[in-house]
Order: C-alpha cells, then sequence, then structure tokens
RNA sequence: GUCCCUAUCGUCUAGAGGCCUAGGACACCGGGUUUUCAUCCCGGCAACGGGGGUUCGAAUCCCCCUGGGGAUGCCA
C-alpha cells in the first residue's frame, strides 16, 4: 500500500511554528517515501474556524513550498460520514447514547469495549488490586465505573473509569467477603442499563487490561483501560467530536501514517480503538516532541514571536526556516545542517527523530538565514532586500549598496538600517558615540578630514586612504584607530561596511557636513549651558 | 492528585555496552586576514541531572529520586 500522511491543522488563527513543523515533517516523509501528502483543514470548531485563518495557513505553506496533493478536504464537509459512523457504532452495540447530566439531549458515547477479541491492541497484564475509600460508594452502571481509592493521607482519590478496564472485577468489604461480581452483571449492566451502587468497600481486584502501540519515534507504549473513559464521539448538540471526524476521515483519506504533536500522544489510544471499531487496522503514528521558547516552556498562542507569518515579516527566508525548522528534533545523524530540500528528503526517516523538546535558538536560525541569504543570486538579493527598504529602496546606488552588504546582512529586517546611504535622519549609536569621540586628537582629526571632503570632489579609495593616513599623523593617532570614530559621525553605527566605499557612496561633501554636525553635537553635550 | 512521556555543552544535536580523552553546529572568548566593519581561517571555553544496580567494562541496559513536558473537555 502506498505511503499517505496529512497535514491536519485547525484554521483558527495564525500559523504557529510547532503547526508549521508537523507540516514539514509530514512533507518531508512523504517525499522520502514517494508517498501522498494530503492537506485537511479541521474547521469543526465553527465558532473559531475562520476563512482568512485558513488563507493565512494556505499561504505559509506555500511561502515554504510545503507542496500538497490532491484536493484540500475540508472536515465540515465529511459531517454526514461521521454521523454515519456513529449509527453504524451504536448499530453494533460499540456506541450508546447517555443521558446528560441535567436532561437535555443525549451525547452520543463511544464504549471501550468489553469484548476486545477484534482489538488486537488490547492485551492482559495481570491481576490488579486497589485499596478503596468506604465512605465513596462504588457506582456502576453502563457508561463506567466510579469509586475512590485512598490517598497517603488517608483521603478518598475520586476515580472513574470504563468498564473494560475491570475485568473480572470483585468488591470486598472490610470482612474480605466478596460483595459484587462485575463479570456476573456485566450482561444486564450493559444490556439492560442496569446500575449498582455498592456502599463500603475497601478492595477491589480485577484483571488489568492496557492498550498498547508502537510509536515510530518514542517506541512502544501502552495506558491501562481503567485509566481510560468511554469517549464522547458526537456531542448532544448532534456535532461530532474531534476525535470521531479526525478517524473518520483518515479511514476515508485512506491516511497510513499519521505524524503530528506530542500532545496527541494520549488521544492515539482512543483513536485506535475508534480504527478497529470502523473495522480498519489503525495506521502507524509517530509522535513529534514540541517545540518550546528561549525560557524552555511551550509556546503558547500568545506567543507573538512563534508565527511563521511574523519570521517571514522580519525577513527570514523561506529556505532557511524550513532548514532549521526541520533540524529541531531530527538530525541527517551525519554532521550536514545547511541542507537543501533534496538532501533533507534523501536523508528523512522517522526513526531519526528525537522524542525529547526542542528549544528553538533564534540565534542559529539567525545564522543559518545570514548563510541563505549570502549566497542568494545578487539580482534575488537587491529585490528582496528591496522590500524592506522603504522608500529609499527607489534610489538609484541601491543597488550599489545593497553589493556592498549582501554579506552582512542576517535578516532582511536590517535592511532599515542602510538608511544612512540614503538620508541625513538616521539613528545614532549614543553610548558609542560619545565614546568615539572623546579624543581631542580624534576630533581635531575629523574636523581636518571634513575640510578635506569638502575641498575634494572626485573621490577615489587612494585618496581616502592617503588622507585618512595623513590626518593619523598629523594629530598623532596609531594607524587604523581614526576609522571608528569617522565611521560613527559618517554612518551613526559601530558597524557596517567597507568605510572608503561607504563614504564613496554617500559623497564627500554630505559626509563632511555629518562629521561637521557630530562634532557640533559633541561640543554642545560635553559642554553644557555653553 | 493520578496516568503517560522525557532528560548529553547556554542552545540544536552526534552517540544502539568497549571506537568517548564524549564529536559537530550556533552563541561566547582569543588570534590571523582586512589600517576600520562583515566574511573567511585558526584556536579556546563548555555537557552525559542525582543515587543505586547489571557488567570485566555504562552517556548507552534496569530501578529510585529530581527536573521538564503532556493528558486528565460535549477544544482541537
Amino acid at each position: 500500500m502506498d505511503t499517505v500522511v496529512r497535514f491536519a491543522p485547525s484554521p483558527t488563527g495564525q500559523v504557529h511554528i510547532g503547526n508549521i513543523r508537523t507540516a514539514i515533517f509530514n512533507w518531508l516523509f512523504a517525499r522520502h517515501c514517494g508517498g501522498r501528502f494530503l492537506l485537511r483543514i479541521e474547521d469543526t470548531d465553527l465558532e473559531r474556524s475562520t476563512r482568512q485563518a485558513i488563507d493565512t495557513l494556505l499561504q505559509c505553506m506555500d511561502w515554504l513550498a510545503l507542496s500538497f496533493d490532491g484536493e484540500i478536504m475540508y472536515q465540515t464537509s465529511q459531517r454526514e460520514a461521521h454521523i454515519n459512523a456513529a449509527n453504524q457504532m451504536i448499530a453494533k452495540g460499540l456506541a450508546y447514547a447517555a443521558p446528560p447530566p441535567e436532561g437535555g439531549l443525549s451525547p452520543i458515547f463511544f464504549r471501550i469495549p468489553w469484548d476486545c477479541r477484534d482489538f488486537a491492541a488490547i492485551r492482559d497484564v495481570g491481576p490488579a488490586e486497589l485499596e478503596l475509600h468506604p465512605e465513596t460508594p462504588v457506582k456502576i452502571d453502563f457508561t463506567g465505573v466510579s469509586f475512590s481509592t485512598v490517598s497517603k493521607k488517608g483521603a478518598p482519590m475520586p476515580a472513574a473509569a470504563c468498564l473494560a478496564g475491570f475485568r473480572q472485577m470483585k468488591l470486598y468489604d472490610s470482612k474480605g467477603n466478596v460483595v459484587f461480581e462485575l463479570e456476573k452483571e456485566i450482561d444486564g449492566i450493559i444490556r439492560d442499563k442496569q446500575p449498582f451502587t455498592l456502599n463500603s468497600c475497601v478492595k477491589m481486584t480485577f484483571m488489568r487490561r492496557e492498550i498498547f502501540y508502537k510509536d515510530i519515534i518514542k517506541g512502544e507504549l501502552s495506558k491501562p483501560l481503567d485509566g481510560i473513559k468511554d469517549l464522547i464521539m458526537v456531542r448532544s448538540d448532534g456535532s461530532p467530536v474531534f476525535h470521531l471526524a479526525n478517524v473518520v476521515d483518515d479511514v476515508t483519506q485512506n491516511v497510513t501514517h499519521i505524524i503530528r504533536g506530542d500532545d496527541h500522544v494520549e488521544n492515539t489510544y482512543r483513536h485506535i480503538m475508534l480504527f478497529y471499531a470502523l473495522g480498519r487496522k489503525p495506521p502507524e503514528y509517530a509522535h513529534l516532541p514540541m517545540i518550546v521558547n528561549s525560557s524552555g516552556k511551550p509556546y503558547s498562542k500568545r506567543d507573538g514571536d512563534a508565527f511563521v507569518g511574523d519570521f517571514r515579516e522580519k525577513g527570514f527566508l523561506a529556505e532557511a526556516l524550513f532548514n532549521y525548522l526541520a533540524l529541531l528534533g531530527w538530525s541527517p545523524g551525519d554532521d550536514r545542517e545547511k541542507m537543501t530540500k533534496q538532501e533533507m528528503i534523501e536523508a528523512f526517516t522517522l526513526e531519526r527523530v528525537k522524542s525529547a523538546p526542542a528549544q528553538l535558538d533564534s540565534n542559529k536560525l539567525l545564522n543559518m538565514n545570514g548563510a541563505y541569504i549570502a549566497e542568494m543570486p545578487f539580482e534575488k538579493f537587491v529585490d528582496y532586500a528591496g522590500n524592506y527598504a522603504g522608500n529609499f529602496s527607489k534610489d538609484v546606488k541601491f543597488e550599489q549598496v545593497a553589493r556592498l552588504m549582501q554579506s552582512r546582512v542576517k535578516q532582511f529586517g536590517q535592511v532599515a538600517t542602510w538608511k544612512y546611504f540614503f538620508s541625513d535622519d538616521f539613528p545614532v549609536d549614543e553610548k558609542v558615540f560619545k565614546k568615539q569621540l572623546a579624543s581631542a586628537e580624534a576630533r581635531a582629526a575629523l574636523g581636518f578630514l571634513a575640510g578635506e571632503l569638502n575641498s575634494r570632489s572626485e573621490l577615489t579609495k587612494e585618496w581616502l586612504h592617503g588622507i585618512i593616513s595623513k590626518a593619523e599623523e598629523n594629530f598623532g593617532i596609531a594607524h587604523g584607530k581614526l576609522f571608528q570614530p569617522l565611521r560613527l559621525t559618517v554612518s551613526g553605527a559601530a558597524g557596517g561596511a567597507e568605510l572608503d566605499e561607504t563614504i564613496m557612496l554617500i559623497g564627500g561633501s554630505r559626509c563632511a557636513a555629518r562629521i561637521s554636525r557630530s562634532l557640533e553635537i559633541y561640543q554642545k553635550e560635553a559642554s553644557p549651558g555653553e
């Protein structure tokens, strides 16, 4: 059978970084196997799902080149199939309607099957024994069992689970007499909805069973049935719940591998039973570790930084973000990090995915983005940078500036700092400004340079180097030490491109004016009140 | 509370009982190239959470503890 995976987000707002990482892993896996990568939009939460959110999602996927196969499936369009599936399960005795707590309409529950012969994922663990709190009655009815165990301090600890969790259950009174045997009553309980309430029980014994499966990433996982409750499949308003819709859609789309976030591990046990109840073998599962923020906490929907759109706006390249995200929780096993999509596809296997949560390191992302920017074809770089340059991108020398800056840009948002090439109105680093102009010699040398720059119409590198050397000599400044103050007065920044070229691009007289202005400002601030 | 998952440098990771004196990358700190900035090159700092086992031998297997995460919804 061909491999089929799906990305099944619910469109309820921005696209989260963890979400898109799930899409990336699904995509990588599908392309590696030569399988199909489907997109299913789980829009059943009518309150929160919006068309805008769907558009945002599609844009993000398109931006990252996460191409999907076939048509998009909108979950709301499958409602009939969901309800049919529920009815089919009721007919087979695998589900039931239960009266809601305070009258009203009945939700439909899936019954964790008492008899699990057709459910290969369930097995016996062994006999179990529980100490019960005698003051809490044990209640047993067709929806399950509820009781209280005893905490270390002797307090009642309420617990409730499905009937199926308690095969061969026996209840004992304080004298050790068996007061109830579930096996003898189970038919009446399930068929006739006969309820039981047993008081003053102190002990319960039963055969513990568990549901298990092998997660491709996490290995074998299991959970005892006495820790699981029957689950609601259809709400009392008649709408299908996530679990039902999700599984039914996976069945209709013939999904073979479910790759999703760690937070679904617990749901998987129920989903597996739903697959069996629908007469299907469950697919393979792979649960991805979560991505956490720099303080080690999971990104909440409120973490503005974690939206794909934000990374795009700040000037991250889709290829870089893709590459970085792919490396969060996965590695090819050798020392490669910067990889092409094709290389990632070839190297990608779920077995190599880690199972511990990963922290997003913005430094590393930035570095990778810089590496991708550095190797962009120049024309593309200019084009891209133009989007972040505001109106000075229209300047004729924009391209020359871009040529100077490409190797320095790590994130296109930084293009905004190129402003000093085009306008006299640029921010100045105050702290560095004071430090660099503190020396009287430097200020005198700058004054001299301003004069020279003003008197010269044609600038060349040679002339600039000569004049700077001369200034250093004249005012007793160590070789190379005048560059910093000069750079600062001319550009306002401590770093930048080659100074000679920078000055030539800005223009001699303009630089001279900036130097003079800086000297004036420094004088004023150094001697206030004069 | 209960259940489940998880644990290697600050961060992402390599590591399947001897190849580990624990490797790579980012960040950081030095040095070189550039009279300045960035790139580039060289070097440095830096980790197996703690305690018990198993074994001739443990980062690797088991148990306990601790830390972190998740689940415990008529959300998805």
